[in-house]
DNA sequence: GAAATCTTGGTTGTGACTACCATATGACTG
DNA sequence: CAGTCATATGGTAGTCACAACCAAGATTTC
């Protein structure tokens, strides 16, 4: 790696690092992007060449996490579904459960801010989308003519991606709320159980 | 009905309506809150002050929508859980196809800005949340002690509620999507039997 | 018709974000 | 090692969404 990459790792998470200090003395909206600069010693617009957003400060971590998950899954061989999407889900927990204090500082200004929170919700919504995507290919390359109890792909494929984004959802929902008498893992599991039950008409091999 | 309210209607809609000329023929980010103030003919304080942001120009009819439905549902006398998801998703539908342009408009405006589908989906999400507290309730109101496949009355509530807003997400996304072919309700039905099958722990008996 | 109340439009200010340019700094070549 | 090339940086100027405030006009109420 070439001193350049270097030092743009390092300048990227000493911004983060001053923004999320800022952010968690001052609160969101009460802290400029021309503070975090002055914080971080750099000019404001080399601030918005790393973050184009003052919220990317804030959700990069949470995005990373979500479609990093996305990417890997993307690249596993063909797999039974419920166990697919079940692996997804611990491999996101586990990279949440990694930082649970940047988790708890996210859902914090969330709360607090409508603007990050709409984000927030925007960028699991794209991640829903794009893993509905990537459960219709699978789904069509693997079945040559389900019936799927009536419906089209595309329609199981977004129920269930729907499903697997709520799980997450719930589930770290619920972390946050109670981090002592939470595993985090083992509720996705459960939830998964439920799933794998009967009502929604997952196949049991996709592809 | 005084004056001044009707007028505040009138005006109101005016505002809306001239924002979505100029949204429509110019794009979301091309068009300034003056120019849409101008084309009102008011000033952009007193636009502010019917819309207070520029997001809420776009988005009103699709809030009014969810919420409206789910107000009904929370006067709702105590009924079969599954019965009442179902009405509540069809009230929301009957909203959205009443007015099929504006709800293409969003939609096809999301599509292109992110800050319009960043509050969509915040509106979306922030309905689930308050469609998870009425659910918790009636659940809770319910069951004097019921197992619920062990897992808490939150959880199931939360899971309930999530399945209901993709039910809604998807089937308006598939309507968008191919207008004429389309029957939202009787789709939206066909999910709702999925889930009714089993897999999700609903009680047979909500309140 | 007068007083109280609400609505309006304008003014000023802040802060996120863009486009642009000159300078500095690490990377590669002879 | 010197030179040049590519990229990163910081600064400037400008746009636009939005907040706070205030004076004038319209509506309602007595």
């Amino acid at each position: 790696m070439g001193l350049r990459e270097l030092k743009r790792e390092r300048t990227r998470r000493l911004i983060s690092d001053k923004a999320f200090e800022l952010f968690i003395d001052h609160g969101f909206g009460r802290t400029t992007v021309e503070q975090i600069a002055a914080a971080a010693e750099v000019g404001p617009s080399t601030l918005y060449r790393y973050f184009p957003t003052k919220e990317t400060l804030v959700l990069e971590f949470v995005e990373d996490s979500l479609f990093g998950a996305l990417d890997w899954f993307r690249e596993q061989p063909p797999i039974d579904l419920p166990d697919g999407l079940q692996s997804v889900i611990e491999r996101v927990l586990d990279q949440l459960e990694g930082n649970p204090d940047r988790v708890r500082t996210v859902y914090e200004l969330a709360r607090q801010t409508p603007s990050v929170s709409a984000h927030l919700t925007e960028a699991i919504w794209r991640w829903r989308n794009e893993l509905t995507v990537e459960l219709s290919r699978r789904l069509a390359a693997d079945s040559p003519d389900q019936p799927l109890a009536g419906e089209s792909v595309e329609f199981t494929a977004a129920l269930a991606a729907g499903i697997t984004m709520n799980i997450i959802e719930i589930t770290v929902q619920m972390w946050v709320d109670n981090p002592a008498g939470t595993d985090v893992k083992e509720l996705a599991r459960e939830a998964m159980c439920l799933l794998r039950g009967g009502g929604i008409p997952l196949p049991a091999v996709g592809r």
